[in-house]
Parts: structure tokens; C-alpha cells; sequence
DNA sequence: GTCCAGGCATGCA
DNA sequence: TGCATGCATGGA
């Protein structure tokens, strides 16, 4: 991959393994939408950034190469070489088709309190909807960064916004979650950064002490917001694809089960129906 | 009007 | 331990 820094702007040319509209909006990440035609627009880790693609070139509109190095490499994941995983991946031949339609579709490495807090929101709940009351949330207790951009709003932000606040911006019966959620984060009783450096089990009982976050969650904000590409969120969509491993998941996934997963959601949510 | 959505907590057997 | 049920809300 080679960049280009161009006045303001920063080009990816021979960027591997990286589709730009199936990354963004196969429901890992809540705060990008496309603002116009294969032109899209987020904020992550308290930048604004605008981006679109032209096959393997991606640009990078409103950022810098400092920005780039320290932010976006990393939220992207460009170091990680995709094209191996998922070559591996194509010896499932269940998953084949799959891989081979929506490649590339890589896991965001976002930050660890958005993820836990979005997927809190998340439960029995629809994408479409997340975004909107995330974006809500944002304006309402985030940084403002520019006239319409608002950072997503810090546990410490959070924790003293009262749950009927949540409520009326249209948590419904999470409010209370909501609540907890940034409370713990907030005052240390959860502490992201330790959980970082736990294993798996722990990791997960770890956050599982907030009200409102299950296995699923738990699994969710590891995988998205935790870098961990072993864990595996198993939703009502992952229910009906692993009906078609009755021996479970095979081994080429290993070590990156919650990369096939992402491939699986996608599937699922594009090819079977309401149940 | 009915059903459903990246689930979870709770109560009951 | 395992299963059924209620929960807020808005779009399809």
C-alpha cells in the first residue's frame, strides 16, 4: 500500500483486502453514514473523517498523515493481512460463496467504551435504529468537533446524565443500562484498559458485572471494540447460519472466528429472510 | 394492526 | 440448570 499525501487529502493506492461500504455498514460500527454516493462520513476516536474508494484506491478527504499513522491505520486494521485470513477461510467450503461476494469486509478496530456502550443499546434492537439514538446521544453529551460533528460522549459524560434522560432520547427499557454501563466504566469498576490485557473468559465475566451486557454483548465488545478477533457474538442471525455447523465452527477459523462471524451476519442478513 | 430487531434479567419448574 | 416471558421503540 502506498499514500500520498495531497493537500489535505491522503491517497491509498494498491490498498489490499478492503471494501469500504460493506466495512462501514454491515453493522459494527454505527456512527458512518454515506453522505453521498460512495462518499462517506463518521467520527471515530474524536476525529471527523470523510472517505471514499475507486476500487483498491481509498481517499482519505479531510485528515493528515500524522492523523493517519496514529488513528486511522489502526482503525482500519491495514497492518493485518486479510487477504491470508481469508484465504484460509476458503477452505470452508460453507462459507466459500460468502467470503468470495463480500470481500472484504474487515473488523474496525474501534474504541473499546464506544463499542461496549453501542452494543448495550443494541439488544433486541435494530441497526438502523442504533444509529439514529447513538447519533442522538452523541449531540446531546458529546464534544461538538465542528457545526453538525459530535464525538461520542465519554463514561464520564455519561455517568452523570440521569436514566430518565436516556429514556426520553428513546432508550426504552435500556435507560437503566445505559446508566450502569457508564457509571462503571466511569468510576473504575470496570476497567477497560485492565480488561484489555485479560484472557478471553475473564474478559468477558469482567464485563458481564454491567447490568444489560449477556454473553452477547460481552462477545460483541471484545470483537469490535477490544481487537479480539477470537471472539464470537452469536446473535438471532448467527443462530440460524450455525445450524449449519451442528459440529461446530471449523478449524481454519481459529483465531479469528469473529472475522468468519462478520462474514456469516452479513450472509445472513442479506439472504434469509424473517424467520 | 402485527411483526421484528446484533438480548437480557427475572421468575418459575 | 433450563426455559418462558416481559421489556420500549420505530420501521417494514
Amino acid at each position: 500500500m502506498n499514500i500520498n499525501d495531497n493537500h489535505g487529502s491522503l491517497h491509498l493506492t494498491n490498498v489490499p483486502c478492503f471494501a469500504l461500504a460493506l466495512t462501514l455498514d454491515c453493522g459494527q460500527a454505527f456512527r458512518w453514514h454515506e453522505k453521498e454516493q460512495g462518499v462517506w462520513q463518521g467520527v471515530a476516536n474524536n476525529k471527523a473523517l470523510t472517505l471514499s474508494q475507486i476500487g483498491d484506491e481509498v481517499i482519505l478527504y479531510n485528515t493528515t498523515l500524522e492523523d493517519y499513522q496514529k488513528i486511522w491505520k489502526n482503525y482500519f486494521d491495514f497492518d493485518r493481512d486479510y487477504d491470508a485470513i481469508l484465504k484460509s477461510f476458503l477452505q470452508d467450503s460453507l462459507l466459500r460463496n460468502t467470503i468470495q461476494q463480500y470481500y472484504g469486509i474487515r473488523i474496525l478496530q474501534q474504541d473499546s467504551w464506544e463499542a461496549l456502550l453501542s452494543f448495550v443499546f443494541s439488544s433486541s434492537n435494530n441497526i438502523k435504529r442504533i444509529r439514529s439514538f447513538l447519533e442522538r446521544l452523541s449531540c446531546a453529551y458529546g464534544e461538538q468537533l465542528s457545526e453538525s460533528v459530535f464525538a461520542f460522549p465519554t463514561a464520564q459524560a455519561l455517568a452523570n446524565v440521569p436514566t430518565e434522560a436516556f429514556r426520553s432520547l428513546g432508550a426504552g427499557y435500556r435507560d437503566k443500562f445505559l446508566h450502569d454501563c457508564a457509571v462503571k466504566v466511569a468510576n473504575g469498576t470496570v476497567n477497560l484498559a485492565e480488561i484489555a490485557t485479560l484472557d478471553l473468559p475473564q474478559a468477558r465475566q469482567a464485563l458481564m458485572q454491567i447490568d444489560g451486557v449477556g454473553p452477547k454483548v460481552a462477545e460483541c465488545a471484545l470483537l469490535f471494540g477490544f481487537g479480539r478477533l477470537d471472539a464470537f457474538p452469536v446473535d438471532r442471525w448467527i443462530t440460524r447460519v450455525l445450524e449449519c455447523y451442528p459440529h461446530g465452527l471449523p478449524s481454519c477459523f481459529a483465531g479469528f472466528e469473529g472475522i468468519a462471524q462478520q462474514y456469516m451476519f452479513h450472509y445472513a442478513r442479506m439472504n434469509l429472510g424473517a424467520k
